[in-house]
This record gives C-alpha cells, sequence and structure tokens, in this order.
DNA sequence: TCATAAATGATACCTGGTATCTGAAGACGA
DNA sequence: TCGTCTTCAGATACCAGGTATCATTTATGA
C-alpha cells in the first residue's frame, strides 16, 4: 500500500524493516533509484544505473524487495523479467507495448472465472500469472490506426 | 490438432514439411522423444536425453516446432519455462504442482472477460498470457489433506 | 564501546539460450 | 545418376541474467 506524504523510498526501506532486514546506505540508494522508477525496469538496467553498487546487492535487494511485496514482478510480452513498484496485494497488469506504461488491475474477477472453469476439470486453483498485454489509452490517441 | 491413426511424431515432422521444413534424421530423433513425453519437459532435459544429438539443433527444432504451432511453451511457476505438446490455437494450461501434469484449457470464456476489463480502462488487448497453477483431480483424491 | 551477525562487493560460476562457421546431407533438374 | 544448390548439423564460442562464495566492512544492541 503506498501512503502519501513520506517519500516512497522511505516506504520502501520500512518493507524491508519490517521484515527485520538492516538498514544500510547501499539499500537506500538501490531504493532511491526505484522509486523515481516510472515505469517497470529490469535489474540490470537498474544496475547499470548504479554503478557504485555491486551488482549481487542490487540482485539481492531486488529478491527481498520483492519477498517483502514491495515490487512485484512483471512477464514482459518478450518473456523478458521486469520489476515494478507493487501496490500489494494480488493484481494484475494491464502491459502498454507501445510506451511500456502499465495499469494495475485490482479487484476484479478474473480470479472466480478461473476458480469455476477449473471447478469444471476438478482442479483445485493454487495460484495463476496472468499479464495483459496491448495498448494503454495514450497510445490509442496516438496512434489511432488500428484503434 | 492431434490425429489418431498416425503416430504423433510423424504428426510434428509434418508440421514441420508443411512450413517448408526438411525431413532429417536429427529431427526425426527429436521429434519422436517430444512424441514419447507425457509431460511438459525442458529444453535441457530433453537435449541430455539425446546426447547424440547437438545443442543448437536441439534448440533450433524446439523453436521451429513452437513456431508451427506444435509445441507451446508453458511457463512454471517458478519462472521455469517448458515446453509441450499442443492443441494448435489459443489455450491455457492448467498445471499440477504436484505431478506436473497439465491440461488444456480452450474456448474458455477468460478472454472475453479480460476484454471487458480492459475495456473499462480504454485499454486495448492485443495478448495475453496465463498460467493457473494448482492441484489436478488424481493428487487431490491421493493427498485430501487440504483438498 | 564492543562483539556479533548481517550486509557488501568482487568475482567466479551457472543456466539457458543464440550466433557463427565448416562440413555434411537432402532436394531437384538435367 | 550425377552435379549443383540450399539447408541442416554439430562444435563451439558467446551472451544475458542471475546465484554462490568469501573476505571485508558495517549496523545494531548490550
Amino acid at each position: 500500500m503506498r501512503k502519501r506524504g513520506y517519500p516512497l523510498s522511505e516506504q520502501l526501506m520500512d518493507a524491508l524493516e519490517e521484515r527485520g532486514y538492516r538498514d544500510t546506505a547501499p539499500r537506500r540508494t538501490v531504493a532511491r533509484a526505484i522509486a523515481e522508477k516510472e515505469r517497470h525496469f529490469a535489474a540490470e538496467e537498474l544496475r547499470e544505473q548504479l554503478p557504485g553498487i555491486g551488482r549481487a546487492t542490487v540482485y539481492r535487494s531486488l529478491k527481498i524487495l520483492v519477498e517483502a511485496g514491495a515490487l512485484c514482478r512483471v512477464l514482459l510480452e518478450d518473456g523478458n523479467l521486469h520489476y515494478q513498484l507493487s501496490h500489494r496485494g494480488h493484481h494484475h497488469h494491464l502491459l502498454c507495448v507501445e510506451c511500456g506504461a502499465s495499469e494495475d488491475l485490482m479487484g476484479c474477477d478474473i480470479e472466480d472465472r478461473l476458480e469455476s472453469v477449473a471447478d469444471a476439470h476438478n482442479f483445485q486453483v493454487s495460484g495463476h500469472w496472468l499479464e495483459v498485454y496491448g495498448k494503454c489509452q495514450t497510445c490509442r490517441a496516438e496512434l489511432p490506426a488500428s484503434a
């Protein structure tokens, strides 16, 4: 849950401290860089942006932030794995293939539908992965060719 | 579409020939190995099973079989990519996390639901990726603990 | 302040996959 | 059946993204 009134990077650090992780300078640097991201990003992209921070540290930080629910993984259409700031709790993404924007899809009824379809196969659902690709509102307006 | 009455490996070869690929001994070997698979499998697993076939050949064969629609990719819960024989056409998988079985989900109405949810966000859907994880009928019967 | 556990960064390694290149094999017309 | 042309195969080098290892540094709490 992103809260207003204090910096996003602090919220990331808080999420780590809640889970017993220490407050260190490299982690703050990573958190600040992530907090400035407006889009989903690749791990390697983040690393290149932080030449002073070790590779392992960047990857470790991403991993624990995902565990803490502050970041989530995004699977791109080309199979690459990206990260983005997360509303905690289960949700999906509408990913724009034009501009890379991503919109969160929360509290939709796709889960219910899945459950009932799976039920019909006597299958007990424990999890799922869903990413939706397409064109966002802005890009539809800019490129109305196939709208 | 898998047809009855002639070997699956022949159907795989046919799918390749339809697309202009040649009928070669290594490809037949790969096709036969794939045809015997009852589960989704990793590329590397297939390769180890075929020590006489070059690494590149195995990967190339998988690639063109996917392009030809005879195989499809499966994203496992742990993020690994596997392959499995495909009913041609768009479908999803119910993947059992206990035994690895996978059931195809065709002609369900999840797409429609996606469309309408996306519509509400002024988002034009062009594609999606969906995998469903859980427990299949057989495993539910064997391990009724959390059924 | 100090002891201790945790974190860091350098680096080696691993996994899964692709690119390159040379020789071999299939396709096909004469 | 032969010759030619194209595709294919296999070896191997390479690459990307990520993890393991380990000596050193740092945060933390008594």
